[in-house]
DNA sequence: CAGCCTCGAGTTCC
DNA sequence: CTCGAGGCTG
């Protein structure tokens, strides 16, 4: 279809056309949106949807009489409540081999403090390939259920739930308040029905049961739910007001006496040798099982010791997965890009002939760096037989963790003639600056910084991202708009965007895909995010090696972004002292081969003098900084190097113009241990160190490493030594793990 | 000082 | 979700 020149229109033209386009959009968004059955593909709505904006851009008339403009290019709302969890549904560590389960078990063995013939029962039961959901009763009734969403806030989905016919809206004896968690499926069977009668009728027709289970469980109109054949496993739970059993597998039977469906492959196995036999079994009827399963979960069957093992981060420590191995495929490399990131890390990523992998077609694999591309792990020993990847080749791909596309191995014999070697580039694709890989590093980084557009615009991606300041309206595709057309260059600009741009929101309503709507959303978004928690305002700011977590310690060890910057101004010359000693050690090693070796060598001896000569409160602000639990010397010198960049102070100190920050909120005050920092040392008799420290944690306490004038208690079991000598020398309460336990009272 | 664990940074597809 | 690397433990 050829397409005529808007400015050489008429606007009755355009007006007919805009309208027709209007219409054809609405109803392809409809489709999309609320019945989950696009009629249109990708490509064909991306073009009705420009020349749309076209012909509104052309005739600004038009725009008004459109109701689709103010929507194009507008966050799309979920159309869900958000719930936040009161207990995290937290995901699971995995395993692959039978090995992977043996250190597993023998892991729990050690935390434990369990010798290895103490008995120690594990359920095996099937992963099913579903959704997880969470539902909470309350008096015997459901009242609300929730995806997982990132763990912390899912989706509230009840109304859908309420249509499963697996999905008891009332239970007999349950405690108050009980959250049954478990899994959304679809059967094969019912899978291939509906896929049928939509191949009839043409609605959507879905890739794998997931999807399918997925797309119907996340209908804004609850009656398509109820019309699709989904299912529940209950496997799990999260809050509780009364203990359910004492053993996990219990726990499953009394789910069973609500009138929830469990699992009938589900286990208690007493030795490690019973699960994998489990497992294998449960490999062999995989086919006939009518559902999809993507592995075996194990748990820890005792409920008392999976509250002594409590949780890492984002996994339970008592339960791991034990995955099948991957479905494989084989498909052409077509080329390699070159993606350069926020800290310049250039990734090479596989172009491919797409190619369906365990249910999914993926065209994009990841080559993770120069060296897996030529066949060489980290450690330079071999994977893939060392054979390299070249364009051209033929390559197995799988999906890791049956999520991320990755090359397997590579066919020679199908390799084409005169293929050369992948050759890596030096120097970065968007800025041409030198890419340079540091010594020992597995990345090659682009060392233009904010110079390179890349980094620029990664680097605001970031901080608009979810766990910084999650900006609503102001995401990846925003950001490098704004970017591109220089309206947003760093963080700052961000929160003058109404101020330089939002004039009667003209100019931002003239840029493609704004309107009146999502102009004003998108500033009050934008004002929302004034008040900003330290934590983010610290992780936003992308600092290289200070993640989500380090931010937090940060945020709470200083609590004010003065006091943060003040101590990096403080502890700047130890911190460069501190580099001078890394470098004169690395220089000392270097000197045989070292050709102006005098030179560096007096500049190696200067740096070292220079460590002596650091002022005490620059030393004690550096001690300071590297104090906090988690934040080692390489992460200390990225904070200081980062405050002591002029540039990069310059763009901090005019963006915390625009904030209100908030600081974090004190640590629990009401147990004992609140804030104190405690040390153990010797042998402790009644846990092991792991579970003392995590126990110690959960009640405010922070515990360190050694003892230092800052240590609160000292616990001391057998055989302590000198930490033990120092804390009398430094008078520290020392207390033996009785008298521990007394005081958290957990005696 | 070596091994273990956790965190950071990068990635895919829906 | 995985890999690499930083930091901590023993």
């Amino acid at each position: 279809m050829t397409e005529q020149d808007p400015n050489a229109m008429s606007e009755a033209e355009a007006r007919a056309e805009f309208h027709q386009l209007d219409a054809q959009i609405a109803k392809a968004d409809l489709d999309y949106h609320q019945k989950d059955a696009p009629t249109l593909s990708d490509a064909e709505y991306d073009r009705l949807k420009r020349r749309y904006l076209a012909l509104a851009e052309a005739f600004p008339d038009l725009a008004s009489e459109g109701a689709r403009v103010e929507t194009v290019g507008a966050p799309v709302a979920s159309g869900f409540g958000k719930v936040t969890h009161a207990v995290r549904m937290m995901s699971l560590g995995n395993a692959f081999e039978d090995q992977d389960v043996e250190d597993f078990v023998a892991g729990l063995r050690r935390y434990l403090g369990f010798p290895p013939d103490a008995p120690l029962a594990l359920t095996a039961e099937p992963k099913i390939d579903g959704l997880s959901l969470s539902l909470r009763y309350e008096n015997g009734t459901l009242v609300q259920a929730a995806t997982r969403g990132d763990g912390s806030v899912g989706e509230n989905v009840t109304a859908n739930a309420r249509t499963i016919a697996d999905i008891p809206q009332e239970i007999a004896g349950a405690p108050e308040v009980l959250e049954v968690r478990g899994e959304v499926y679809m059967s094969h069977a019912d899978f291939e029905a509906l896929n049928a009668r939509h191949a009839e009728t043409g609605g959507k027709i879905f890739a794998n049961p997931r999807n399918a289970a997925a797309g119907s469980l996340r209908q804004l109109d609850a009656e398509i739910t109820r019309a699709r054949p989904l299912r529940f496993f209950a496997y799990s739970w999260g809050e509780l007001t009364a203990p359910l059993a004492e053993t996990q597998f219990e726990a499953i039977e009394r789910f069973r006496s609500f009138g929830f469906q469990t699992n009938p492959l589900t286990w208690r196995c007493e030795t490690i040798a019973e699960l994998l036999a489990h497992y294998h079994s449960i490999e062999e009827q995989r086919a006939d099982l009518g559902y999809d399963i993507d592995g075996v979960v194990y748990k820890v069957d005792d409920l008392s010791l999976q509250e002594r093992l409590g949780f890492r981060s984002t996994t339970p420590r008592w339960a791991i997965a034990h995955k099948f191995p991957a479905e494989l495929a084989w498909t052409r490399l077509d080329g390699i890009d070159i993606q350069v990131g926020r800290t310049g890390a250039l990734s090479p990523v596989a172009r491919l002939q797409p190619v369906t992998v365990g249910g999914v077609v993926v065209s994009n694999a990841t080559l993770h760096n120069e060296d897996y591309i030529r066949g060489l792990d980290s450690k330079g020993a071999q994977i893939r037989e060392g054979k390299d990847i070249r364009i051209g080749d033929w390559v197995q791909i799988y999906r890791a963790g049956d999520v991320i596309p990755k090359v397997a191995d590579v066919d020679l014999k199908r390799r084409p003639e005169g293929a050369s070697p992948y050759v890596f580039p030096t120097t970065c694709p968007r800025c041409n600056s030198a890419a340079v890989r540091e010594e020992g590093d597995a990345v090659r980084r682009c060392s233009g910084g904010l110079i390179c557009p890349a980094q620029a615009v990664e680097k605001l991606k970031h901080f608009v991202s979810r766990a910084a300041f999650d900006i609503e309206g102001l995401g990846a595709k925003q950001v490098e708009q704004f970017h591109a057309d220089d309206w947003v260059k760093e963080p700052a600009d961000i929160f003058e965007l109404k101020e330089k741009y939002g004039s009667g929101m003209q100019q931002l309503k003239n840029r493609e895909g704004w309107g009146d709507k999502s102009a004003t959303a998108l500033f009050a978004a934008i004002d929302d995010k004034r008040r900003i928690a330290l934590a983010r305002l610290i992780f936003g700011l992308g600092i290289r090696h200070v993640g989500e977590v380090a931010a937090k310690d940060v945020a709470l060890h200083f609590r004010t972004w003065t006091a943060l910057a003040e101590a990096a101004d403080l502890a700047r010359p130890a911190a460069l002292a501190h580099r001078a000693a890394d470098e004169a050690e690395l220089l000392e090693r270097q000197r045989a081969q070292a050709e102006d070796r005098r030179a560096k060598i007096s500049e190696a001896r200067k740096a070292a003098i220079a460590t002596c000569e650091v002022a005490a409160e620059a030393q004690a602000a550096w001690d300071d900084l590297v104090s906090i639990d988690g934040l080692g010397p390489t992460v200390a010198l990225s904070l200081s190097d980062a405050f002591a960049n002029p540039e990069e102070r310059a763009a901090f100190d005019r963006l915390v113009r625009h904030l209100k920050i908030i600081a974090p909120d004190a640590p629990a005050a009401d147990s004992p241990v609140a804030g104190k920092t405690v040390v153990f040392t010797g042998t402790l008799e009644k846990m092991t160190r792991a579970e003392a420290k995590a126990r110690a944690e959960a009640l405010g306490a922070k515990v360190s490493g050694s003892v230092s004038k800052k240590t609160d208690i000292l616990i001391a079991g057998p055989g302590a030594g000198s930490k033990a000598t120092k804390a009398a020398d430094l008078g520290i309460q020392t207390l033996d793990e009785d008298q521990w336990l007394e005081l958290i009272g957990q005696a």
